[in-house]
DNA sequence: CTATATATGTCGTTA
DNA sequence: TAACGACGTATATAG
């Protein structure tokens, strides 16, 4: 069978292995699944990545992740994909008993994505410009470790109160809010000063809930996005 | 170009169109995003997903969310890929310096993926069998509201006082814990009884920093996995 | 390896 | 539509 042939070389090449067809599909690993027949497309990539896409959706319908092995075969005259890997043993079984298309391809990429409007991007844009979250706050430290877990930036205010800034690069919600209070909560405690640390959540807007959640637990809120990629 | 061609009327068609090749890829939205020359594979899917994969990974380096619209155009003999979408106003684009290849594919698929090994099966289990949790608890609702959000398991212990539960499939982090005592504090001050309500989580296990958490805010800790699929 | 937090997260469900 | 939380999340980074 020439799809086999070129499953077989194609992943012993490091090359990219695109397979479309009539398929049903079987997993078990950290949880367990099966996909009855339909029309999928399943990609093979050298780094062990396998991915099985239906008609719909930006997420693969099953999949297995980079490090895993890929095994091709035949099973009643019908070409058997399987894809494992250990820790955690995870197996991925794509069975086809039609194929419409198989090709493999050699897929050099010297490049990596350059993104913007991270995390990262609007932190830097608070250390440059530290008055965006208020007058006289300075920053002392990024990811500053506490027993809670790294702060995303750590200073002072005007007063010399110590301030934790947790950043969100959009709309925050509950679980920011909580993130943010570990950190205070636990710079309260091992700080032993008598100022109590103030904990300001920085992002482009939060929701109710969040807002509540910061009054009742006497946080802050500063509204600030990540820049533009033309800024 | 018989490629333009393939896209044009296979997206036309509610196919599902594979491109590969030489590209240079644009992104601009929530973020914004430029990726060099490389050789990927494009995906176009007839409910407007786009995906771009480069040659490692689960994840496309660059995409389209489902929604958005595809269309093929010529600029300086280049075959260019452009998807769109509104709210948020996102756009993608590729353009290819070489192609490799250039395919469609009729996708029906009636089946759905059926999984187990979910938060909802480890539900389900302790519904069965809420001795699981401890001897005389009992569970009286599900997804309870509060104003804090949804608690996945509302019930009482074998003394009348109330239980939170927070079920998590996986080993669980602070996360979990600051969701399962948002949930308690809420609770504690709606009440307004006399007795506070216990929180538990539940999960395979916990990590130290969630464990310490717990402690901190007294609350407690079950271990219990979601079934097997052959339970 | 594990632990922790980010992500253009995506996806489902519900108000 | 927005909000909220689960996800076989994946991914990067620190320890």
């Amino acid at each position: 069978m020439r799809a086999l042939e070129l499953v077989r070389s194609g992943t012993e090449a490091d090359l990219l292995v695109t397979l479309f067809g009539r398929c049903r599909v079987t997993y078990e690993g950290r949880a367990a699944s099966t996909l009855g027949p339909g029309d999928r497309l399943v990609v093979l990539k050298p780094d062990g990545t396998a991915l099985v896409h239906a008609n719909e959706g930006h997420q693969p319908v099953n999949w297995q992740p980079p490090g895993s092995t890929h095994a091709g075969r035949l099973a009643d005259g019908e070409l058997v994909i399987e894809s494992t890997r250990e820790s955690p043993a995870e197996r991925l079984l794509v069975r086809f008993e039609a194929l419409g298309h198989a090709a493999a391809f050699d897929p050099t990429d010297p490049n990596e994505l350059a993104l913007s409007g991270t995390e990262a991007d609007l932190r830097d844009r608070i250390l440059k410009s530290p008055s965006l979250i208020e007058d006289g706050f300075e920053p002392r430290a990024t990811e500053r470790q506490t027993s809670a877990g790294a702060v995303d930036v750590y200073g002072e205010d005007a007063d010399g109160r110590a301030v934790v800034l947790e950043l969100k690069r959009r709309r925050a919600g509950p679980d920011a809010v909580s993130q943010l209070n570990r950190y205070v909560d636990a710079l309260d405690r091992e700080r032993h000063a008598d100022a109590t640390v103030r904990g300001i959540l920085v992002a482009p807007s939060v929701t109710d809930r969040a807002h509540r959640l910061l009054a009742e637990r006497g946080l802050e809120f500063v509204s600030l996005a990540p820049p533009d990629s033309s800024e």
